[in-house]
Parts: C-alpha cells; sequence; structure tokens
DNA sequence: GTCATCATGTAAGCCGTTACATGATTGC
DNA sequence: GCAATCATGTAACGGCTTACATGATGAC
C-alpha cells in the first residue's frame, strides 16, 4: 500500500521523503496516512530495487538510471556543497530527492491493477487510475464492482437473518453498512457509466510516462501532470 | 479490537473458540474478520489475564474462578443434547468452552468506552453498546461526532483546495470521501437523537450483566442467536 | 478406511506504528 | 544564541495474517 502511494507520488513531482508525507497527507486524506517509521524504509527497500533513484535537486541527472548506482557521486556532491550555501542563489541541497524509474512506472502499473479486497488500496488506486489504460481502469472498477455486491448480499442476510429479534444498535449498525455499501456501489456505478461515455472526453491520458527518472529532467516548478487543466 | 470482540461475544454465550470464529464473522460482517492466528492467542492472554476462564463442558465446574462459578450444566447439556453424544458416557470435551469472568466485564467496559480512531472498533463498539449505561453510549456517540466533523472539514477542504485542477478519479474520490463522511454524520446524528428521545423505550437494556460466568447457569438452550431458523 | 469437518494451536512474517536519535536551516 | 521547523533515519514493538502441524469425530 505504502508502495503504491509513494510510486504514484513520485509518478507526478520529485520528491523527497519529508514532503511526500505531506502530500501523501493531505493528497489522500487521513485514511492513508503514512508515518516516518515506514516510509523511510519504504524510499530505502524501493531504491535498493531500482523502483526509485535518488537525484540531484540542482542538476537534473542526463544518465540516471544505469542499474548500477553511478548516481552517488552527485549525492555526494550534493550533500558536500550543501555547508555554504546559506541564503545565496542555490537553495538548500541536504535533501534527498526521489523520481520514479522506469523499473518503478511498472511495478506502479502492476499495483494499480492488483485486486485487493482492502477499501483503502482501492481508493488509493482509483486516485491514481489516471495513470491506467482505459481497459485496465474498466477491470479495476468492474472487479470493485462484483467485491461490493458481494459484500452487499453477506450484509442483507446479516440483516434478514436477524429479522426483529435484533438489538436496537446492531440492527443499525447492520442497516448502516447495507446502506454504506449501496452508497458505495451507486458512485463505482457512475464510474462505469464515465468510463463508458467518455471513450475520449478531450485530454490524451493513458501512459504518457512523463515524469520518469529516465526521462531526464523533470520541470517540478509549474504543473506538468494537470495536463489541460479542467 | 479483538478482545472486544470476543468479550462482547462472551457476554451473550459461552462459546469455545471454533465457534467464536464463526461467530464473530456473522455477526460483525467481513468487516471485524478474525483468523485463529490470533483468535487463540488472544483466548490464551485473555485467560492469563483472568478475563475469560474456560469451563468445563461435561462436569460442571465447582468453582473455575476466585469469585463465584456454577456453570457448564446447562452448557454441556445444550452441547451434548444437540448431538447425540456416542457411546461413551464423556461428551467429546476436546472443545475448550470459554465464560466472561467479572474481570473481563470490566475490561469489556472499558473497551467500550475507550476513544479511538478506527472505524471498525467504533462499529464493533456500537455493536455492543447495549452493555453501556446510556451516560456512556452518550459520551461515544459524541465523540464519534466530533471525530467525523473534524474528517468532514478535513475533506471538504481537500475538496476544495483542489478545486478545479483537480484530476477526474481524484476528485471523484474526494467527493466520495465527503459523502460517506456526511452520510456516517447523519447516521450517528439519528442514532444521537433516538437516544434522547428513548430514555427508557419499553426495555431495561442498561447492565444487565447476563452471560458472566460468575452469574451462574445462562440458558444456552434454545434460541440465543442463531435460533429459530426463520 | 478415508474424507470432510470440527477443533486447537504454533511459527514465521508482513506491515505498520510510536518513540527515539540526530542534525541542518531559518527566523528572531 | 535559541527555538521552530525541516529532514532523515533507526529500534522496538504490536497486531494480525498465512501457513503449517496435529488430532478427534462422524459420515459414507
Amino acid at each position: 500500500m505504502i508502495d503504491l502511494a509513494v510510486l504514484g507520488l513520485l509518478k507526478e513531482h520529485q520528491l523527497h521523503g519529508y514532503e511526500l508525507k505531506k502530500r501523501s497527507r493531505e493528497l489522500l486524506g487521513p485514511l492513508a496516512r503514512v508515518s516516518y517509521g515506514s516510509l523511510y524504509p519504504a524510499l530505502a527497500r524501493l531504491e535498493r530495487d531500482g523502483a526509485v533513484a535518488a537525484v540531484d535537486e540542482a542538476a537534473p541527472a542526463p544518465s540516471p538510471i544505469p542499474g548500477t548506482g553511478s548516481l552517488g557521486g552527485e549525492v555526494a556532491a550534493f550533500q558536500a556543497g550543501r555547508r555554504r550555501v546559506g541564503r545565496t542563489s542555490h537553495p538548500r541541497r541536504r535533501r534527498k530527492v526521489y523520481g520514479i524509474t522506469p523499473v518503478g512506472e511498472r511495478r506502479l502499473a502492476s499495483l494499480l491493477e492488483a485486486a485487493d479486497e482492502d477499501d483503502r488500496t482501492f481508493t488509493l488506486q482509483l486516485a491514481f487510475a489516471r495513470h491506467l489504460p482505459a481497459p485496465a481502469r474498466r477491470v479495476l472498477l468492474e472487479a470493485r464492482r462484483r467485491q461490493l455486491e458481494a459484500r452487499l448480499a453477506e450484509a442483507q442476510d446479516g440483516l434478514d437473518a436477524g429479522g426483529g429479534r435484533l438489538d436496537t444498535y446492531l440492527r443499525s449498525v447492520r442497516e448502516h453498512a447495507v446502506e454504506s455499501t449501496r452508497h458505495d456501489l451507486a458512485w463505482i456505478d457512475r464510474l462505469i457509466e464515465a468510463e463508458q461515455t467518455n471513450g475520449r472526453p478531450d485530454a490524451p491520458p493513458p501512459t504518457p510516462s512523463t515524469g520518469a527518472v529516465a526521462t531526464g529532467a523533470v520541470r517540478t516548478g509549474s504543473e506538468h501532470t494537470g495536463g489541460p487543466h479542467r
């Protein structure tokens, strides 16, 4: 789950851990909160696996992902140079900024498609659904739909079985479970319909591959993902 | 969380682990599912702490707990009666049936009141809310209300902040978060209102203390939950 | 006599948390 | 110079899951 959040966020901007945490908080709400204790180890692991790579904040790396860690030099330079920077033109460089690699993109794609019972995982997947090709998106939504339908049936059973003999509170809990699931289901249905209607609304969103480290320097300044905004 | 589920269920019937799991499944839906790997250790721990006590299915244990202990007779009868016990005079004793103790009742009470951010915990608390005295119930609901209101504010912020620049899917996710939270809030409000209206609806539900091991035999005979199969 | 089910437990491991330790930069 | 914030990490631990090991009972 944390991999999904990290890779999804890095797909759009190169970020350092600290900000990654802030973004994940504001972007994904209080639901998918990550703590430093899991974030930094996750970043380290993803870096080991070659899914993300540290990049120099000042100089966007030209030949970034050779598989071997040739970026060590860059990092060292940026570490060394940080001291005297002070209030001069250079921004502080002590932070470790990460970017997603082609390997990471593939991993992200598979994480976005993977079926998962967990609600929060689905929320994350949908939040980043623009990175999925349209067919995969449809598959994801349909899978979720089936899942919710099964859950609804079960919840309904629980209600019917209990009948009138249920305690007030327990009955209320179950009724609410049914309602909530219906609500979620209606939402998914709307999304599926929108998906069918819009074969291609106006923008070309599928797999643009932007933001990858290998692509070269990514302008972190303005907005590159927003595309044709609205 | 598992303690809450176990104690809440044991408050009503004496049960053995295997059935505890089935009950928790059917009673609490797919949300709060427990696995054996956590259930049995939890039972062992609770027993060590004196919150639950194993009772002999066959022989009514004289004093299983420091306190009082006349139980099991009924249970044994019920167990034996359900399925004609084979040739031996001994009914199968391999199962370990647990009952809640006064210590466990106190623990349950505190677990029912404890504020917790986790949604599933609240669901469990509410499902067993009949075991709470009315004032504590009100406190619980009010706390939940505040929690949801904070969450709503945050979700709303996320929506407003993103404004029109948000990606379709991300915006949909956030809108749905707002709606869902509103839905939950409305539900809580209804519960609070019902709570105020019914000072005493018709039954005396608060703290009956039934089902406790120390209280003695509990009628587990005919319909306690699964009951009259429609 | 063998299979499905009932029943209890242990072991390994995942995924995440809180708390701690450390240090640089910025603002006053 | 001092505090707040930015920034990165480690350590210990918690809770729950899957998979495994074991065995009794009852049905056929």
